[in-house]
DNA sequence: AACAATGTTCAGTC
DNA sequence: GGACTGAACATTGT
């Protein structure tokens, strides 16, 4: 689940309560998580450090970390941290008790399996900090490729915005969600942006006129900032209309559902509908075979 | 029981 | 190279 505003919850978790703490044990045997590491190659590269800094671009977050004492001179690898679909940071201190950051807490706390834990970092002063991963699609690494992202989404200009948006035939939705254009935007977030600004998600975005892309902009500002005071992107108002039989929370008109840019997709059958664009503008909607 | 799900990445095709 | 599809990962929820 997380996204954006959850991931920067378990940056913020990080830079709070796991900073300076040096580490003397590491488990990076989940091969899968730790790819395309070996075993041990982690522990290798942590152990005796302490992480130094936490930072983060879109849904990546990456850690610098010390000097070794006793080791080469200078600072150590970058850990990167991608918390996938269901990760979750979990930092506890020296007295056992715990903080967590990333995809929401289950209600049930007592189904929690140790194995759920795919990577921890064992602290000197007998706490630790986990990636916590039900579904094993997080992944750690060291050094990773942060320059293969797009700019942050809450970061992003309104002309570099502009020149993301336009560029190309891939539909809007697809666009939102490119990683690699802008970083930060998953699905959740990508509809209820779309739904803001009242765009149709299969809409090609060389179709997007600039009043389009004016609220587009002024809609992924203004989700964010909500999704961050609210406590994450399942809180945003369509997302609880993404279900078979919903309705528009703004107009009660039946929500419709398919796949854009390969991921499931909810809009509003009337605000979003390809016919509330000017006529010679729209090309017909891509048949799905 | 079958199917979809918040994300990424890779292989393959047009 | 852009656009698109499907598969893979492991588990939960409907």
């Amino acid at each position: 689940m997380p996204e954006l505003p959850e991931v920067e919850n378990a940056r913020r978790l990080i830079a709070n309560q796991a900073l300076g703490r040096t580490i003397v044990a590491v488990d990076d045997s989940d091969t899968f998580v730790c790819r395309p590491h070996s075993p041990g190659e982690l522990r290798a590269a942590l152990t005796g450090r302490t992480l130094t800094a936490a930072h983060r671009r879109g849904k990546a977050i990456w850690c610098e970390t010390s000097e070794v004492l006793g080791g080469p001179p200078g600072p150590g690898p970058d850990l990167g941290i991608h918390l996938g679909m269901s990760g979750r940071i979990v930092v506890t201190s020296p007295d056992g008790q715990s903080a967590e950051g990333g995809d929401p807490p289950d209600r049930d706390a007592q189904q929690r399996k140790a194995e759920w834990n795919r990577f921890t970092l064992e602290f000197a002063d007998g706490g630790r900090m986990a990636l916590f991963d039900k579904r094993r699609l997080g992944r750690i690494q060291l050094n990773p490729d942060i320059g293969a992202l797009g700019p942050d989404a809450e970061q992003v200009t309104r002309p570099e915005f502009a020149e993301l948006m336009t560029r190309g035939t891939i539909a809007v939705k697809a666009r939102l969600l490119d990683q690699s254009k802008i970083a930060g935007i998953g699905n959740l977030l990508a509809d209820e942006i779309l739904w803001q600004a009242k765009i149709p998600p299969a809409m090609p975005v060389n179709r997007l006129r600039r009043a389009d892309v004016d609220r587009l902009y002024r809609a992924l500002g203004s989700v964010l900032e909500s999704a961050k005071a609210y406590g994450g992107a399942h809180t945003g108002d369509v997302i609880a209309a993404r279900r078979p039989g919903g309705t528009c929370p703004r107009d009660g008109a039946e929500m419709r559902h398919g796949t854009v840019g390969g991921r499931s997709t909810w809009w509003c059958s009337r605000e979003q509908a390809w016919s509330a664009a000017p006529r010679e503008l729209l090309p017909e909607p891509a048949s799905r075979r």
